[in-house]
DNA sequence: CTTTCGATGATCT
DNA sequence: GATCATCGAAAGG
């Protein structure tokens, strides 16, 4: 099965299948480790409400990116999921940093690795994207995915930053990565 | 180490 | 007018 394919499926299916995948914007970016799903009938998500503005591209098609400004501040991305018209997507929430480290360094203006792209408004600073990106091709030039050379082993956990459904684990993240938005909490 | 809080503006009620 | 799929600095232990 080929991702185009893949994403046109359901938005969990999506989220666990990406983990591990490498993402690159003009040569810069890295393997994403950590992700949210964002359904159609999902309370927490933006599209629950119908189309907006704001929401469109999450009604196109699959494979594309939702971009939108979080707190007035960072952008966050969205790889949109599902037929047209359905309205789902899976938030990056952090990647391994493994292409054009510095890049990214000098785009976020720290020189701990760690802090790269360990966070979704991290990572699109990180690789460049803003709201102009909202709505483009991931099939398409500056953007590259590069399939994983195994299945990445995939655990979930509830979502973080927000206020609803708060109890759904649809948080998906790679076992045993080191570069997660956040550490693991002691038990 | 952990917790709190300000920044900053679009979006929606 | 309130909320917000966040981040980083500051304050507290």
């Amino acid at each position: 099965m080929t991702l185009a394919q893949l994403l046109e499926g359901g938005v969990h299916d999506v989220a666990a299948a990406i983990i591990g995948w490498t993402l690159c914007v003009d040569g810069v970016g890295g393997r994403i480790v950590e992700v949210e799903a964002y359904a159609e009938d999902d309370p927490a998500s933006h599209a629950f409400a119908g189309p907006t503005a704001r929401n469109a591209s999450m009604f196109g098609p699959p494979g594309h990116l939702y971009v939108y400004r979080s707190y007035g501040i960072h952008w966050c991305a969205n790889v949109v999921c599902e037929r047209p018209g359905r309205g789902a997507g899976v938030l990056l929430r952090a990647l391994e940093p493994t292409h054009g480290l510095e890049r990214m360094r000098l785009r976020r203006g720290v020189t701990d690795d760690r802090l790269l792209c360990s966070g979704p408004g991290r990572l699109t600073q990180a690789l460049g994207l803003t709201g102009a990106d909202d709505g483009a091709d991931l099939f398409q030039p500056p953007f590259e995915l590069i399939p994983p050379l195994a299945p990445a082993v995939v655990e979930r956990t509830v979502r973080l930053g927000i206020s609803r459904a708060v109890d759904q684990p649809w948080r998906y993240l790679e076992a045993g990565s080191s570069w997660p938005s956040r550490r693991r909490r002691a038990a």
